[in-house]
DNA sequence: CTGAAAGCGCTAACAA
DNA sequence: TTGTTAGCGCTTTCAG
């Protein structure tokens, strides 16, 4: 395998000079000589010498390297979000090392697990829909890793996060279906440990306040975010005696997961079932009706989150809580008024 | 940053015993006395060891890490045969890195290089849209550097590669058309230097012919495979005086561009257009109709390119291609008889 | 059965 | 201005 890269140590043999030399020269260290540097810098250049990461992060202790958990890989969402991501670990000079946890809080542990085996500097997780202990992050803190949570966060405060401005973003769906003329408005929320649950339905409601609506408890649902549990969820929303006449998904994903559900009953959307999702996924424009929903700046949340993480290497930075803001994208799946 | 490991010298200190013994003792080495590794090993958990990958790496001349290159991160396609290579690199105790080339030769061969300095010991690489040059993959070649292509190939014989069998699933989609009744039946291809666009424009034809159809060069369109390309193309074929009565667009997004505009000259699926797609992206279902499409084993896909991949490094086996079975998927898109 | 020493590729302190 | 040496964490001869 003639695999083997330039090391220094050809490059010096090479030009009858020590090691240090052809290092120094390769570093633009002050007492080279010019000569000397350019002869070195040439050769090297001929010979492609990149210089070798596992020995720079043997001798200096750090691997460039950080480590990345989503709950699954195949979204659209998390697949934006890791490219944001990169494109910042990217000019740093870093790689990242991608796992997903298959919203499993015991691939979560054990992600993070493998991850630290290999050495990274840090890690960036959007929780598992199952995590609701917090032990293996504190033990994170207390060992002075880095951390950073992006998206589905805990530990606020004590650990940078990035969110999107979930509760103002739920309000304004539940503000837009009562300005086009809904006046039941259902829910269909996620697991209760995630904040993401939690700050939607708490817009939900105050949503529902300022329109002077009755929170209906009847009205509030959740499911476990799959396609399935989200159908489920919907059908027992249109048994009620009295059904909602307007439905906002926790997410994409639910969204159109309803939205099979809703015209399987023989509904029309908008005309009898307002439904809007958040996230906007790639294909919200694609289904029939275009789904209404709300813009995340997912690409922009992994750069900041990756802004984060450098923040606390660079500068030792304290946690800092960043709250993105997102825009709510009519289309025609809640678009009563114009139906 | 308390972040520094147990190495093997802590726990020898701990034990005072030499670094050796420690390390021969966690790695059952024959001639160390059965009290003394019980002795080490149990210390060695209780401060939770784990060796070095950096000092490994450096020693035995490999990092355990291997390239992954796609030509973007975004699609389910992609995401699920990177599961695919994954599933087995874990197994095997190899991590990946994954570069998007973003459809550019250009970044394509510099992920190639930054791949190469982070010392990757292998590439797996799906063509990007644009590469017609292959002089930087033989020049891996020569270097003995492994390399496996999926899905988007060159250099077949020379190099192992993983492929579905697009000519045979092309040939299903043609042949399906006419058994609906569809008699004009259009291809929407992406860049001819894609071995893809060849083999189902190739397959297509063959159906075509197997079916005692023509051939007609103008329902031959191709794209760039971006979604605007993909409806222009669409257009151009609305605008024929004698239009197609069908399309087959070469991938699902192809599909789902081709839908819209199909859509907005006012025709109905499937009765007035038959449509069908390739690679059954995870919203095939979710769309309206539902998309009739190929279904590609993805995650299979990616398995076998680490396999190869192995093959190579632990085998040195001889470049193998291997071409991947596929299902045809009949939703409503396509079903004219049961509209 | 256990220890000492060399070396993987590199940088930095110390010599010359 | 350049060379020598030690050491990052580990395995592997070679010596006891």
């Amino acid at each position: 395998m003639g695999n083997r890269h330039t090391s220094l140590k050809d490059l010096a043999r090479e030009l009858n000079v020590s090691i240090s030399t052809v290092s120094r020269a390769l570093r633009n260290h002050p007492d080279i000589s010019p000569e000397m540097r350019e002869k070195v810098k040439q050769l090297a250049n001929l010979r492609k010498y990149s210089p070798n990461p596992l020995a720079m992060g043997l001798l200096k202790q750090e691997t460039r390297m950080i480590g990345v958990i989503v709950p699954d890989l195949v979204t659209h969402f998390y697949a934006s979000i890791i490219s944001g991501i990169e494109s910042l670990a990217k000019e740093k000079g870093y790689f990242i090392l991608i796992a997903s946890s298959n919203e499993s809080a015991e691939k979560e542990k054990e992600s993070i697990e493998n991850l630290r085996k290999a050495r990274v500097e840090g890690l960036l997780i959007c929780l598992s829909q199952e995590t609701t202990d917090t032990g293996h992050f504190e033990n994170l803190l207390e060992q002075g890793i880095p951390l950073v949570f992006f998206d589905r966060v805990c530990l606020q405060g004590q650990i940078p996060t990035v969110t999107a401005d979930n509760a103002e973003a739920a309000g304004k769906i539940t503000r837009h279906f009562y300005e086009q003329g809904y006046r039941r408005i259902a829910f269909i929320s996620g697991p209760e440990q995630l904040n993401i649950s939690r700050e939607r339905l708490a817009g939900y409601k105050a949503g529902l306040e300022a329109c002077n609506l009755p929170v209906d408890p009847d009205l509030i649902e959740r499911c476990n975010l799959s396609h399935d549990s989200a159908r489920q969820a919907m059908s027992r929303l249109l048994k009620l005696p009295n059904p909602p006449d307007a439905v906002f998904g926790i997410n994409d994903t639910v969204a159109f997961a309803v939205m099979k559900e809703i015209k399987e009953h023989g509904l029309r959307i908008p005309r009898d079932m307002g439904l809007v999702g958040f996230t906007d996924e790639f294909h919200a424009t694609v289904v029939e009706p275009q789904l209404t929903s709300i813009t995340h700046p997912t690409f922009e949340m992994g750069r900041k989150a990756a802004e984060l993480f450098f923040d606390k290497i660079e500068k030792n930075a304290p946690p800092e809580t960043i709250i993105l803001q997102t825009k709510l994208v009519v289309r025609e799946s809640s678009a009563k008024h114009s139906d």
